[in-house]
DNA sequence: TTAAATACTTTGAATTTTGTAGTAGAACTA
DNA sequence: TAGTTCTACTACAAAATTCAAAGTATTTAA
C-alpha cells in the first residue's frame, strides 16, 4: 500500500495490511508460532504452495517489522532459524480467533493435521 | 490461491486467504461492520485509496462467500446498501483482536477517527 | 438542453506474486 | 579427483492483482 501520510483519513487497520493483509502473512506468523522455531525449508514444506521468493521476501518484511527473529548458525550447509518476537507472539494471539473462525464447521474445511497449537 | 485439493497438507487458514488475505479484505469487512450499512460510494470514500474496480470485485467476492448482503433499491439515481451477514459479523468479531493489536500504542499509528465500533 | 447523481464497468498500465532455475561452499561419495 | 548433497536463499520472466481514468445507464432538477 502506498504511503498515505497525506491522505485525509486512514483506518487503524491500514498499518497491518501490508504485512498481514497479504496472501501468506497470517499463515507464516501462525506457522512459526505453532512450531516455536522453524527453518526456511521447513517453512517451505509446511506452507505447501508458497514460492521461495515470496517466502524470502515475507520473512524479510517481518524481520524489518520486528515480528520475527532470525538466527543464523555458521555452518555448512547453512542453518537459519526463525521464531516470533514478543510483538510477533502478541500478533499471533490476536490472530487466534480468526483461525478459530476459519476452522469452524461450515466455514472452511481442514485438510491436514497442521492446526492451532496454543503454547 | 490455486486449488490445492490434491495437495498433501493444507492449513486451516487456507480457505480464508483468498478473501481475507487480500489487500483490502479486512478493511472492507471492518468498515461495513463499523457502519452497519454502507453504500458503494460511502465505502469508496471511507477506504481512501481503493480503486472502484477493486472495490466492486471484492464486494462480489464477499457476496459470493455470503459474508455480506446487498440490498438494491429501485431508484434513480440508484441506491445500493451493503451490510454484513451473520457469518460476516462472526468474522468481524474474530478480527477485532487484530484491530486492537494494530491500534495498540507502539504498533501502528491511528490517523483518523474511524476506529473500532462494537455494536 | 444540460447538469447532477449513483453504482458500477471497461481499459490498459503499474505493481505484486509466482514458478523455475540457479548460486555458494564445505563435506561426503565413487 | 570429480561429482553429488545439503541449505538458504537470489534472479528473472511470466502470471495475477490492483491501479487510475474515463465511460455507461437512467431519471430528475435547473
Amino acid at each position: 500500500m502506498k504511503d498515505q501520510s497525506n491522505a485525509i483519513c486512514l483506518c487503524p487497520l491500514d498499518g497491518i495490511i501490508d504485512t498481514i493483509g497479504k496472501k501468506w502473512g497470517l499463515l507464516i506468523i501462525n506457522e512459526i508460532g505453532n512450531h516455536g522455531k522453524l527453518r526456511y525449508n521447513e517453512l517451505m514444506s509446511e506452507l505447501a504452495g508458497i514460492s521461495p521468493s515470496t517466502l524470502a521476501s515475507m520473512l524479510k518484511d517481518f524481520e524489518r517489522e520486528k515480528l520475527i527473529e532470525k538466527e543464523v548458525f555458521k555452518q555448512i550447509p547453512p542453518r537459519v532459524e526463525y521464531s516470533l518476537s514478543t510483538r510477533g507472539r502478541e500478533l499471533r494471539e490476536a490472530i487466534i480467533p480468526l483461525i478459530k473462525w476459519a476452522t469452524k464447521k461450515g466455514n472452511y474445511t481442514v485438510h491436514c493435521s497442521c492446526t492451532l497449537v496454543k503454547k
